[in-house]
DNA sequence: ATTTTGGTGTGACAATTATCACCTAATATA
DNA sequence: TATATTAGGTGATAATTGTCACACCAAAAT
């Protein structure tokens, strides 16, 4: 592995075993991404598992006219576990994941995931956190659109992305309807409304999120 | 554990250990929920690992006015990924798991997991499954409320029940509605279009799928 | 300096879905 | 049998969201 030493492995992922963290730092490449690069993207076979060494990165689903809906960010620390998903079934991928800053990410070929689960430990119960953590997640997606209305979908969206981005998110109306499979039109009527409230402040190409 | 024998444990987790298999069977009760019961529901704290040894179980999400909106079944050799969720955070459920049919269920106590998941590669590879399968099925209820109209919804729903359940299903107009988040008049006019469209045919208190 | 481009605002209208009112028919209950 | 209850059908209308047309303006390009 080129770019990450053992110990910043050790301390991005302090769940892993030493011998672990060794082993990922002698078979897996890094790889960096830079900010608006594509990791992941559908139709792709994948062979790696991923590990966000450094970075932010966005995950979308894609829809059959190739609409992109955000689902959730990855931050350093965690794992991808679509790319655990897609390698287990050796199919390709239905998602896409997007760089949002410069990410450092750690590439496992799936040839190592027998052994990585047959030796460490660690590795299953990261593994398995992955998952719970993700799945947990994709039920408040859940929660989102089959419950709510695009008013209170937008505000979820806008405060997730600033938890994730800062306050200061540089988002055009036309990226936000995309993100929430919504149009331009509706996002900045609501946007309006939520200015009105003090919810939010606007700008060309940017939305300052006050929140409540 | 009273009413399965490690053999019949065996054979619907074919890919446990027979230690394994052992194990929970002297560890583990086993409960048998009539259909119609339901094995859990929002607000309980869990303290138990759920496999179905027999049956089929619905799995729903809970709106904040109660709402209940069908996500997936859970058949037999299957486990409940949410159980295993609540547990790991000692966090109430939020969602809520029915009993279509007579439906028998091992329940593995909490304090049992750490003792599993050290001595039994065998059940780490069943939760990661479990995991896996689970996180497929929710991305594909994403795409449906995310991408699709109600029609389309309510074609992909009826499917899977006829699917699981066989092509004579015994719903209400209502029973759907409240299970696709929608309202009854809107489901019987789609309804009566998928009849005309030879899709379906209808009686009181059932629809036969036909499908294309 | 002028033009082009892209982001945003807004009214009019269309499509989808939800709600309300009221009806008929089948089934259950007194 | 009479009556109540529940399932389902349907028109009218409302609410939400999506689409179209076009205007305005700021930033970038020429």
């Amino acid at each position: 592995m080129t770019n990450s030493s053992t110990e910043d492995l050790m301390k991005t992922f302090p769940m892993f075993d030493i011998t672990l963290a060794n082993y990922i730092h002698d078979n897996a490449e890094s790889t960096i991404f830079e900010a608006g690069e594509v990791l992941m993207k559908p139709g792709q076979f994948f062979k790696y598992a991923m590990l966000i060494v450094n970075g932010k990165v966005k995950l979308y689903r894609e829809g059959e006219d190739g609409e992109e809906f955000f689902m959730y960010f990855l931050e350093t620390g965690n794992a991808c576990a679509l790319s655990m998903l897609c390698m287990a079934r050796n199919q390709s991928s239905t998602i896409m994941a997007l760089a949002v800053e410069k990410t450092e990410v750690v590439m496992i070929p799936i040839q190592f995931m027998d052994v990585l689960m047959k030796q460490f430990t660690s590795w299953y119960h990261f593994v398995i956190e992955t998952y719970r953590s993700r799945f947990e997640e994709l039920l408040i997606v859940v929660d989102q659109i089959a419950f709510k209305n695009m008013d209170e979908r937008l505000e979820w969206y806008l405060k997730q992305q600033a938890k994730s981005l800062g306050n200061n998110l540089m988002l055009t109306h036309q990226q936000i309807a995309n993100e929430i499979n919504s149009s331009r039109e509706v996002v900045s009527r609501l946007l309006k409304k939520m200015e009105n409230n003090g919810l939010i402040s606007m700008e060309r190409n940017s939305i300052h999120w006050i929140g409540r």
